[in-house]
DNA sequence: TTGTAAGCGTTATCAT
DNA sequence: ATGATAACGCTTACAA
């Protein structure tokens, strides 16, 4: 038997289309009796409404998409959550869309804004560069979150909610100098990143230079392209050249907390310890850094406030109270038992 | 101005809508230059066709969906790779649809298969207890992939790959009974769970009986259910409930990795060390319990396998080639040093 | 090779 | 309160 549809279930009601519709979408004008009459024919005979149609016709519909790149990201679930907690009690449907590493998530957004006649978008996770002309033909609201945004993009023209990764980034490779390691490496994104890597790089390099020391090119380590990026792999397999490599230190920082969880069993294997033989910090504030042995020193961003302060941010702008919003939430330094003062 | 259509495009063309859909699906029926200038036009003025509106229309597309259950799990990662690849290899679209926790999977598949005119369908994770009047309502091949059925199911009726989890279980409990240990305590699911936790439950308590062990019920330890389920803090907050407890035992069993490492920490914030006072062991076979410290000897399963399997068998129930099929891989035992025998 | 026109399954407009 | 009917934007017979 092909698929129900409208017309079906107004054909066994003796009915209209029409009133079958007011029915499925609860509208005002309809009896209650021929609403529940229709409801009980449609649960006998399994009928669901076809989306695409739905959507076709629509001019608008409620709700708001999330778009990430990297679902693979620990950082995202619990943003996740907030953000469908968040836009669930907006009565706003909620969808999450996965983008692909190497997909254009401004495309797969223009194209999903008219398929589901979108009220708004979160873009979460990736870089962010884009051809101006891409981005304005996203006719709704959208708000970066937790992304880095290449500093040409007028201000005006976006919003966004993040932490400031080169002062955060900074917080912590200063705190390794006033610890007193002198020789600190760093695992980063390769330097073509325009984006956050780039950024938590540029606050160990400031954070160097201001306690006075030297930056080590032989210490600055970036991750391997052909290894999913900020991983425990890419952390272990890099750690493991920098110590074959014989370079000295004393300390190493790790851009995400997964990249650290790799760093320190390439260390455990090389015969050393953590921290007694080198320090190790990790950065994002992940459940592995606190329940890994040694509990990972870490740069905790505050998750749960950026995913509400996005939703907040987003439906400012669908109600037109505001036109672009910057917020930049602190983030805390934990220091926990993988550094300590070098030996 | 309003978005472009297919109309629109066709006008400024000075062509019929005709031409313009075979240029943008590709149909062979067209000049090369009529097409090459058409996209052309499509390009400079920015259209993109509408999703709903083709989906609608098309009687069939060639798209697979995979249905994810809690996305969270890392255990699945890896998996949705090899989904995708394989999809894309045999030149279908692929669809990744995450399903809440508190929403029933076979609703979502049905009104998805509706909307997009799925070829096929991959069920990920979670229980699956469905009244077999929902099941039947799916008119396209469907794979469950690592699910645990209920046995009430009619195997001639469904298709699944997985491990066998009471035997792989099994394994583990016996492996460390042969170890000598005595007194082996479990992290599990809530005996409400009738799936995957079950068994791997029932394999525990095979092995204990059949090493002539006596089942401690005080020993059994189920997840808090309003913690994230198989989640690193449900392990700890379980297992740390356990040694205040102060009920006796020398190794612990966790049914996943991720509640494995949440124990190991308990037991090191209690002053005790894995392995020399407590032995633990996890399942899946995830990155973090080699990286981990110590790393935890855990059941690997074969996650690659496993995900090219059930595309395999789905596109054989798609051609038709088979009705049902059912495939168990092996999964292996690989001793790590969180597993020694007790003192 | 190209164009015209008939749906796909809904919702919205306008009568009744 | 209910029903006929015209869109929504596209693909695909069928004609030309």
């Amino acid at each position: 038997m092909a698929s129900m549809t409208i017309i079906d279930i107004a054909r066994i009601c003796g009915v209209g289309v029409t009133t079958v519709s007011r029915a499925i979408n609860n509208h005002p004008d309809i009896s209650e009796e021929t609403k529940a009459m229709i409801m009980k024919v449609i649960k006998e005979n399994h009928y669901v409404p076809n989306n695409s149609a739905r959507n076709l016709k629509r001019s608008a519909s409620k709700t708001i998409a999330v778009l990430i790149k990297g679902i693979t990201n620990p950082f995202f679930n619990r943003m996740i959550q907030v953000f469908e907690k968040e836009i669930q009690r907006k009565k706003y449907s909620f969808i999450l869309q996965r983008v692909d590493e190497n997909q254009d998530e401004i495309e797969v957004a223009i194209e999903l804004e008219k398929e589901k006649r979108l009220k708004g978008i979160v873009f979460l996770g990736g870089y962010f560069a884009h051809a101006k002309e891409k981005l304005e033909q996203l006719t709704v609201p959208y708000v970066l979150s937790t992304i880095g945004m290449t500093p040409e993009y007028d201000p005006q023209e976006y919003s966004s909610v993040s932490v400031d990764d080169f002062k955060e980034s900074y917080k912590m490779a200063d705190y390794l100098c006033k610890l007193g390691h002198r020789k600190i490496a760093i695992i980063t994104a390769p330097m073509s990143d325009v984006s956050i890597g780039k950024l938590r790089y540029e606050g160990y390099k400031k954070a160097l230079e201001d306690n006075g020391l030297e930056l080590n090119e032989n210490l600055v380590r970036t991750m391997k392209e052909h290894i999913q990026s900020y991983s425990m792999e890419n952390g272990y397999v890099v750690t493991k050249e920098l110590l074959e490599s014989g370079e000295d230190f004393t300390a190493l920082f790790a851009v995400s907390d997964s990249l650290a969880v790799g760093a320190c069993r390439a260390i455990f294997e090389s015969g050393k310890s953590v921290p007694q033989d080198y320090s190790v910090a990790g950065y994002d504030g992940l459940d592995i850094a606190y329940y890994y042995n040694p509990s990972i020193t870490t740069i905790q961003q505050p998750v749960e406030e950026i995913a509400e302060e996005t939703i907040k941010i987003l439906f400012d702008l669908i109600n037109k109270k505001i036109t672009h919003a910057h917020k930049i939430f602190p983030a805390e330094l934990l220091i926990r038992e993988s550094t300590i003062p070098p030996s």
